[in-house]
DNA sequence: CCGGCAGCTGTTAGCGGTAACACTAGCAGA
DNA sequence: TCTGCTAGTGTTACCGCTAACAGCTGCCGG
């Protein structure tokens, strides 16, 4: 078998059903779309005609010639993450009814390979784009600000927007847990997260995390990173590794669930008394979390919400403003005293 | 601030890098494509103007008049399930070297959707299709059969592929898995799934799977569906009601490792034998299972690997048969005795 | 009986690029 | 000197579709 099917003839245009179905391409191309006034027979023997040859319409030329693309650019830094596919479902189901269709662009947090992705995009003329974060490449936002279409950026308000931003204040998500843990009393708090220079978002929350610390005169007693591997793999490992470092430690924040969660199982196993001896959170409220031993503490990034608002921007069905901030709520499960 | 950015100019063409540059579009044409002969000052001068005007190619034009679109379709139910953002790895990992680009369609395993989000892609004409499963509507596979172009279903190999598969027998892997568990010993053996009609690979390894018991003179003593929620969750609430349906049970296999390993934390929290009194198994080989407090018994469905082998015949890399069948590894962990 | 208009269909001229070819200058070799 | 070639550049004709407008019919009201 070749590889490509050899094509018995050339691809079909507008033409071909035009001929087959004896009116002009013009009224073939009114059928198609539902554009426009055409009698109720026409109608029927176009349909017929295109069905029965299989004729797919180019869009290509169709959008060349109207100038309208009914494509949505979704740029995003990663799909492993359990927290962009929900924000995608949010995206997916306001998009459904509009015609609009989401085309996904994937960065690895990566800001040259964004700066790639977003042009890429760009060249196909979309109706709309929607970014992960607030920091992009000079020549990014440039890009973007004078595409002449609506850009969402998402996930994050702690910055300039483009055009509009959705999402959470990460500094105040992270300084509200630091408020939360000091409350409840820990004192010796530790922070394990990933070692990633370009997550802004997790830089961002322990950023607002050490400033309240710091508020309450305290400052965390150790840290560590990792990269890469089984998140709930390496949430053990660090665990195990900071408190065999400093076994005085009475809170660790995690900078997702997934190592929290790992970390979370590592204390049980250990039989520590959590969270009497020791409190443990996480970030992101992933419904995963629903089903561990114990209930993590954490907090929602309102995933869903944030995908939903921006496609309803992109569609035209809210009138934003600059920036639309969304309410993170602590969720502080079993792991967290008081 | 006003939904989209008023356009300043109407967007810019070749025309206008041509005129600021001095020479004819086709000449910036070659030099923004690399191809042809230019001199070197007049492609200096070109990217010059091109860089300082912020001029974007229009992809659309161009696919056009070169009848070239550089996109390659790939059609995958869900993206929430682990498995398809490691497809998509393997995917990206190919396709990276050769200018190809993967745009993502999902279908949320309904067939009617995931004929249209074919028809959608086609009318885009891209250069092949990666798409997940054998088992679509007829006019789906008329499509698919008359664009012309490479198609590849990835996943699953038991079935007849409109061009070419790359795969495993998920019919063999269940059949597989039975054989181990009833060599260890099991006799009173529980299938826990998901609820869905169109999951078929689940169902084919189900087959599969009890093939083999029957075989063996024996049949599943019980069986559990759901459906949404937290899989790990699930895994535990379906555990539970199969337990205390049926103490006597003595395996527990699962559709999938994300509700194993539910199943597995309910069982160990409730100080059950494992594997001793009790034995489990999923499948997928998530590395997620890497952080459990005990290895649960998989197997890997070498979605990497699919990725890659899929994007290499889109690529024109590899020069494939009709089916590329993938043989997954049982990993036995710590859940299956012996 | 005519103007006006709605309903339907066709014609024309692009959309913004690129393939294919035409052209020019400069230079090597006969 | 002339041919032949190559490197560099421009010209022309589309790619497949749709916006905009131009008919054509039949029917209405005045």
């Amino acid at each position: 078998m070749s590889r490509t099917t050899p094509d018995p003839r050339p691809t079909l245009t507008l033409r071909d059903v035009s001929e087959a179905s004896g009116v002009s391409e013009m009224t073939v191309s009114r059928v198609l779309r539902n554009r426009g006034d055409v009698s109720a027979p026409t109608r029927e023997k176009v349909l017929e005609a295109a069905r029965t040859l299989g004729y797919v319409p180019n869009k290509i030329a169709g959008a060349l010639a109207s100038q309208r693309v009914n494509l949505v650019g979704v740029v995003i830094p990663s799909l492993s993450n359990m927290v962009f596919p929900e924000v995608m479902t949010g995206i997916s189901s306001v998009l459904d009814g509009t015609g609009l269709q989401p085309v996904v662009g994937v960065t690895n947090y990566l800001p040259d390979r964004e700066e790639t992705v977003i042009y890429e995009m760009l060249s196909w003329r979309p109706s709309g784009m929607i970014i992960a974060g607030l920091e992009h490449t000079d020549a990014a936002r440039a890009m973007l600000a004078r595409a002449g279409i609506p850009i969402v950026e998402i996930m994050d308000i702690d910055g300039t927007p483009i055009n509009h931003a959705v999402g959470i204040s990460h500094r105040r998500a992270g300084r509200q847990m630091a408020e939360a843990i000091i409350a409840a009393g820990y004192r010796k708090i530790a922070f394990l997260g990933t070692q990633m220079p370009n997550d802004f978002r997790a830089k961002k929350r322990l950023e607002g995390f050490e400033e309240a610390l710091s508020k309450a005169g305290l400052s965390l007693v150790d840290r560590e990173y990792y990269s890469g591997g089984s998140a709930l793999l390496k949430g053990r490992e660090m665990t195990a590794a900071v408190l065999s470092r400093n076994p005085e430690v009475d809170f660790l924040y995690y900078s997702n669930d997934m190592i929290g969660a790992g970390g979370l199982l590592y204390c049980l196993a250990q039989g520590l008394d959590v969270p009497g001896r020791i409190g443990l959170a996480g970030f992101n409220g992933v419904e995963l979390l629903d089903g561990l031993p114990r209930k993590l503490a954490t907090m929602d990034a309102c995933r869903l919400e944030i995908g939903k608002k921006a496609a309803e921007i992109i569609a035209g069905k809210a009138t934003p403003g600059e920036k639309e901030e969304l309410f993170p709520t602590l969720q502080r499960g079993d792991t967290i005293r008081g």
